[in-house]
DNA sequence: TACTGTGAACCTATTCACAGCA
DNA sequence: TGCTGTGAATAGGTTCACAGTA
């Protein structure tokens, strides 16, 4: 991913290129906006900040886009598949074992962990699964990137600053538990309780 | 609450509001900030657009502050619950069956959906199950205002419109799908393969 | 005509810098 | 001294407006 790209347009490429994945024939900057909820010109700019100039005046052939898009992207879409792993497995974490989640999406598990052995003995998956004391281990052989963290909230904070020392790059974070990493470690919140909240806060947005 | 103050600051007077719960004695603004992954300047400027100034020259009362962000965001932590509903059955969404993920979280799920009959009648909880087409009727019945959508990719677009026709006023999308909902619907996106990819994006952000 | 591409204007959010105070 | 509270400065992102083009 080259530099000189502000983070906003970073995420709405990433969306743009989910959506041109799903779409035929020729699209509009107009189109593309609606969906992605801003105005047309900021979709004009963010595809002209990877460079790609090829719209015409009935829009941009989606195949050729979503391949600029892919060129530009890191190639998590490729064969070159991002390792990551989960980290409790719970009933919310074990719903992640699930094969196909993650089919095709340039991720693949390739570790579960959990603190109760017996979890780790009895849940079956495509991936082996491991006592959380082997965390370090595991994620140092098997080169893992990225985590899925989906414990209890009470081990939230020491799952994930054993995470961060491990040098992984990210956390998707599926607990109540504001997290505290350094910033060489990208964060997402995903937690139902904490979303709720903040769906709660956004301010009515007026009209469609 | 109240007008006048920008989406990012509602968004971290939650998030403070979360830290303060888990805290006593007195915090600087200092210790909230690395906390929350910004400057210290700005959470003062947060704390002051609530309209609170009873900080000194040792930080603020955790408690006091906590009351006073309490005091001004929606009661969601009192005992005027939200109410919620959660689409979608699957091994995800049947996750979010387990009681106590929301407890004390300011909202209550009082119904689940699911378009495969047989899981509404074989799954149990602590609120009703119904079939998917019941949608309507029920969150209209139940004045149910938020949902969390956990179906399967294919139907998440049509429940998406639905729930939007239904006035609900946030979505929590744990499906892949990009959804296209009205200004007047809150939204945000959950799903593990949307948000590594949106981890990966992320520029090295240097240092800890 | 209906769109793209893009510089400039605008607006919003964050950080800086420092006075005031326990 | 070490913090808050806050106006001013800066940075960042989005929208506007329009020239250029198939």
């Amino acid at each position: 991913m080259r530099e000189g790209i502000s983070e906003p347009t970073k995420r709405r490429l990433v969306l743009l290129e989910h959506l041109l994945s799903r779409m035929t024939g020729r699209v509009t900057s107009k189109t593309l906006s609606t969906l992605l909820g801003c105005k047309d010109s900021l979709i004009r700019h963010d595809i002209a900040s990877i460079g790609f100039s090829k719209g015409f005046s009935n829009g941009y052939d989606v195949k050729e886009l979503q391949n600029a898009l892919l060129g530009f992207l890191p190639n998590y879409v490729l064969d070159k598949k991002e390792r990551a792993c989960i980290v409790g497995l719970g009933r919310l974490g074990a719903a992640f074992l699930d094969e196909g989640i993650f089919e095709k999406s340039g991720f693949t598990i390739v570790a579960g962990f959990d603190s109760n052995v017996n979890r780790t003995e009895i849940l079956h998956s495509t991936f082996p699964l491991y006592p959380a004391s082997r965390l370090e281990t595991v994620i140092k052989a098997e080169r893992i990137d990225w985590a899925i963290l989906a414990t209890k909230n009470e081990e939230a904070l020491s799952i994930a600053e054993r995470l961060s020392n491990c040098r992984i790059r990210g956390i998707v974070n599926y607990t109540d538990v504001t997290l505290k990493v350094p910033k060489t470690v990208a964060l997402e919140n995903a937690s139902p309780v904490t979303l709720l909240k903040l769906l709660f806060v956004r301010g009515e947005n007026s009209s469609e």
